[in-house]
DNA sequence: CGGAAATAGTTTAGGCTTCAACTTTCAGGG
DNA sequence: CCCTGAAAGTTGAAGCCTAAACTATTTCCG
């Protein structure tokens, strides 16, 4: 049925890339199939037993980071998504009694959000589950690998920040 | 329902989990914000570039190596996602000629989707790009790097699936 | 054959996300 | 003081995505 997949002739490929280039395709696609694999599980099981979404649980969590409250527009910032998300999002969490607005003196055009009383024993709940399906999930992994694993990443991390505060194409 | 979960206290889980639990959510984190990384800059390029977007390239992909078309419900499991998005998605990019419908023979319930020629002359552009993009943003790794983390990246996703069919908590 | 069950695909309702346009407010320089 | 510009936040349109319900067809098996 499914036909045998006849891949390009990669060798041929190979001789004009400056060593690198499918081998780096391959690389991200094997990175985004895992972290999607891993990100899908862990919505599904926040939708199963929260009856919630990531975003709404990302948003707590920062929320619980900051005693004070945050502004939408720092929200935004730290979640690195548009101010126009942070709107919706808030609307939502505080329909739902999770969080609550309160005015700011200084700026009138400004408002903080934070925790209510039970958004933050709701989001502890959450937060426990949520770390114990990590350890689950990538609990098939050493202690070496871990390691290894967290300090490439950082410098994955750090070879993209450069790329894209140079050349920006 | 749901098990209550008992939380083992601090002090307790500490001797159980030595060097598991919080290493685990961290490891998480950091693969998640460097794909989130990547992802969020080739979208944008994807946007500024060609006017398009990652699910949009993805599905032209996925027609790009099967010559005789594939149906949405293959097209849906092999891009991981649901078939009324494919629907959608479909019925955009047909819209604007970058892939035509065929109806199937053999079986009056299904349809094949395939490239039209300018779809493939389009997604030819947009790989060959891509390509380049990627490789750009992870330049700044060596080639033993490349080589660890394809492998590490390959035990993760080993571990990870083995706790979804297994527990599936 | 005939009906139950499975499969292909679409539709619908709702949440997430972005961009661009907009309102209100603040801050600074004539 | 006023005007201009920047900043905080919201809104609206459009695309992406899911779950669930639905239609049409095929397959299985009794």
């Amino acid at each position: 049925m499914t036909p045998p997949d006849t891949h390009v002739d990669a060798e041929t490929a190979l001789d004009h890339a400056p060593a690198g280039h499918k081998d780096d395709l391959r690389l991200w696609l094997r990175m985004l199939s895992c972290a999607r694999l891993i990100e899908a599980e862990i919505r599904r099981r926040l939708r199963i037993n929260f009856d919630t979404t990531l975003p709404r649980f990302d948003f707590l969590a920062q929320l619980e980071r900051a005693p004070d409250g945050l502004t939408p527009g720092e929200i935004s910032r730290r979640m690195m998504v548009t101010g126009g998300n942070v709107t919706g999002l808030a609307a939502r969490l505080e329909e739902e009694g999770l969080i609550e607005r309160r005015a700011v003196r200084e700026d009138r055009r400004a408002v903080t959000l934070r925790l209510t009383p039970s958004g933050r024993r709701e989001f502890a709940r959450q937060s426990a589950a949520h770390e114990d399906w990590v350890a689950e999930l990538l609990g098939g992994l050493s202690a070496t690998d871990r390691g290894a694993l967290l300090r490439l990443l950082d410098r994955t991390r750090r070879s993209v920040r450069g790329a894209i505060s140079e050349g920006g194409a």
